[in-house]
DNA sequence: GCAAAAGTGTTAAGTCTACACCCATGC
DNA sequence: GCATGGGTGTAGACTTAACACTTTTGC
């Protein structure tokens, strides 16, 4: 089945699998050379970039809704992802704009479940960028791509809105919940984290203070091994200590960064 | 119309107001003598009790219809709402228990909308129990009452699940943001403010390190009132300082309790 | 005058911030 | 051997917790 029909049967009969009026739209960052990104997708219909989004299937609990829409695009499972807030103007999405992007890839319809006004989810996920391999759009789009969470490009809808909202709430959560897991590699050193939380936080943090907050936590676990090839003292490799690193998560960190 | 048929046209022809498969259900807390309350309604078609809720119009923002739902309820208007979790099993709600009820009102239908599955989003509200003059239940309900948070009836499909997270995320916003406007009188003392605090997070807290942090916030104005008739010394009178209390809600107060 | 509860201040413990020195490595 | 950046300790500032005495009022 080609493209063009693929669309046209998702904007016919979606509404058979998929629950109406609701949709799921990922925030999903990743960590890389000290800068923090954001998975985005180039819509087919428009020179905009949209964020990885779908539909909750029928029988489907919209966590696992997320859980497989990650899947699709990076091949990615077992992620923290959150819900984090529900966006629900009644012009986020229209009529007239649906029909216009079909439109521009030659298609026309007069009514679609996809027209209907959409009320959608925000889903917060932290990867670790190196493990992300596969890069896969979706049907409605060309390319999926990373981007510098501070030079985005023109996004569709309220995306923007929603990478916004979703940035502070992960501010707001670092006071309290352990980040790193998932978005670093198994092994890591601690200014690798140090910068992590600097990125995230968008601040500068005093690298002996964070170090003994971290360590206090009991949420590292340090390795004998050292990084090789630094110009300078080598650094040890840490590695999470799950289950501590999980109790975190649950009951916060009882200290601010 | 009578009931049968209200009820009767909210299942056949709902769809043509309402969006379809998503839901709010609100959890309404008020303070009353220093016990935290919920507001719910007891369903007509069950010995169950559910929370108040409702749906969202086609061109209404969610919000707003959460606002509404609010205000039919309880006749209370601009009030601190803020949805705090979507809720989304697909085992809540199904169509057999939708028709085990129509049943149990005398009605039976093979199809309709409200038996597709509904995800719900959760909002939370605070609002003055003294101001609550009306108390009004829908076109599901007898009666509009408040419960105990500690003594709560059986209830409605997951309502119970849903005041539980309610609590727990009240519990945590209260070490960010200020809570009591909405939920205390215009003038309150400060004991009764700190039994509110005491109650919502079901601990004790020093009567004197209290009054210094809540002065310290600068959320409130001591009026050189005093309450009269007390066989103690006259506590003063407070009210909160809107300005102030506005901004700690954005920024949030700086200390724990 | 006595019981009950409000108002206020102090001290000690704990936590956070800021800062300096030493150490290991590659070049 | 020197530049770079990691590892650790400590003093001072600040915050928080624990606690005691005085005040006002109704009875």
């Amino acid at each position: 089945m080609d493209l063009r029909n693929r669309i046209s049967s998702h904007y016919q009969n979606g509404q058979e699998i998929y629950l109406r009026n609701i949709s799921i739209d990922c925030v999903i960052f990743g960590f890389h050379e000290n800068e923090l990104k954001v998975l985005l997708l180039h819509t087919l219909y428009s020179n905009l970039w949209a964020l990885p989004g779908g539909f909750i299937l029928k029988e489907e609990h919209m966590d696992d809704a997320a859980d497989r829409i990650l899947l699709d695009r990076t091949g990615l499972d077992n992620i923290y992802l959150q819900q984090f807030h529900v966006f629900s103007k009644p012009e986020r999405s229209t009529k007239e704009i649906n029909q216009k992007f079909l439109k521009n890839l030659g298609l026309e319809l007069e009514e679609s479940w996809m027209f209907e006004r959409f009320v959608t989810v925000g889903y917060n996920a932290l990867v670790d960028f190196n493990k992300v391999k596969k890069l896969e759009s979706d049907i409605f789009s060309s390319k999926c791509e990373w981007f510098n969470i501070d030079s985005l490009p023109d996004m569709h809808l309220d995306h923007q809105e929603i990478i916004n909202t979703a940035l502070e709430k992960m501010q707001l959560d670092l006071n309290y919940h352990p980040i790193g897991y998932n978005l670093l590699p198994e092994k890591f050193t601690m200014p690798e984290l140090q910068k992590l939380y600097e990125t995230v936080l968008n601040k500068k943090l005093d690298r002996r203070n964070f170090q003994r907050k971290i360590i206090g936590a009991k949420i590292l676990k340090r390795l004998e091994e050292t990084k090789k090839g630094v110009a300078h003292k080598a650094p040890h490799y840490y590695k999470f200590d799950l289950k501590n690193y999980q109790t975190a998560l649950k009951v916060g960190l009882g200290f601010d960064l």
